[in-house]
DNA sequence: GTCTATATTAAGATAGAC
DNA sequence: GTCTATCTTAATATAGAC
């Protein structure tokens, strides 16, 4: 339901897409059962489908509202302010993205890797048009000599790539880093600042 | 079957494998179904369960394959070697991988998604042993001021999350990038080059 | 070795009582 | 609004003819 009337089907709305999340971010649509969801949700699969009409409905649902959310940090980016400043604060503000959303990062990875069956529309026209509209500021700073040169789409990806790896690959993360070190995203912090700033270096 | 005897089984055994890899690195584990693999592969279902006793016993015969391969550029990068040229070599190694093999690496994503439920054990015993022990040759070829000082673990995280990005997120690429540009990887190599000099210059 | 036919289970979705 | 029971389809796997 796009708009929940009362408290308790505002609720249940909300159950049912936090446990759709859960599940389809770890299997992906496909692999995702709605039996699964509806225990993890605490009802009845029926349920599920009184409030959703489909298992399609809830996917859709679920990724037509994060998609605004996931490129709002690329959009915050100022064309008037400080490009290195500029820049580490997207890189800043997606990492923390990972690190708090991370079943949110894992379904969009999913959708991707499977060719984009549900959101290919948006990728080729809102996300096509807003990363061409950055990389044309990017390319303005890289002329008027305030970063390096290098290829500003490419740049794009690196930090999409960079700090995406920790939310979707999470578990390899943390096997190999042992369980010394629980938390890697204070480092990895740490890290991506570094590579950033001496990239990006005149 | 691991040993197959006659010509016949053995390339019956690798049209399957082919066609499994396909579908299981398109939709993961669970999405995958035997008919689409037989589709793909030509083959009726029940022929597929002739060579392979069950699904999946098909995708651990791939994930096993497929490891060895996808660590040897990590073992190759020599200790005696030069650090710039060897990190170098390894990024390019693996960016190769990526352009060459992009069904592997989708496939190695989707399994790393789910949890790892089926190399959990390989990540956390081989994988971890070998990342560690290449850590300790950066780590020292840091001490010894010969690349600039990061931390060694999350420089190879780095690595993987860059080139593997192309591969995993491929439709994406291709439809931020838009259709002038059919292939990404010589643009994406020199870019790559530009970043870990620029990281680990002294 | 390969196929048709089929057993068996699981999944998406619906009917209808409460 | 929520549940039990059930319909229908699709999926894994097997039997058995050729």
């Amino acid at each position: 339901m796009s708009k929940p009337r009362t408290k308790i089907q505002q609720r249940n709305s909300e159950t049912i897409l936090d446990a759709a999340l859960e599940v389809f971010s770890q299997h992906g649509f496909r692999g995702a059962t709605l039996d699964q969801i509806a225990e993890v949700a605490g009802l009845s699969k029926p349920n599920l489908l009184y409030y959703y009409p489909s298992k399609e409905a809830i996917h859709v649902a679920l990724l037509s509202g994060l998609l605004d959310t996931w490129l709002d940090p690329l959009r915050a980016m100022d064309p008037e302010g400080d490009p290195v400043e500029e820049l580490l604060a997207y890189v800043r503000r997606k990492l923390e993205l990972s690190r708090d959303f991370p079943r949110e990062s894992r379904l969009f990875a999913n959708e991707i890797l499977q060719g984009a069956p549900r959101i290919r529309a948006v990728i080729e026209g809102d996300l096509h048009a807003l990363v061409q509209e950055k990389a044309a500021v990017l390319t303005r700073w890289m002329d008027e000599g305030r970063i390096a040169r290098v290829h500003p789409v490419h740049l794009i990806f690196s930090i999409w790539a960079l700090t995406q790896h920790y939310a979707d690959f999470d578990v390899q993360v943390h096997a190999v880093l042992g369980p010394g070190e629980p938390d890697p995203y204070p480092e990895a912090g740490r890290y991506l600042e570094t590579l950033f700033r001496r990239l990006l270096a005149v």
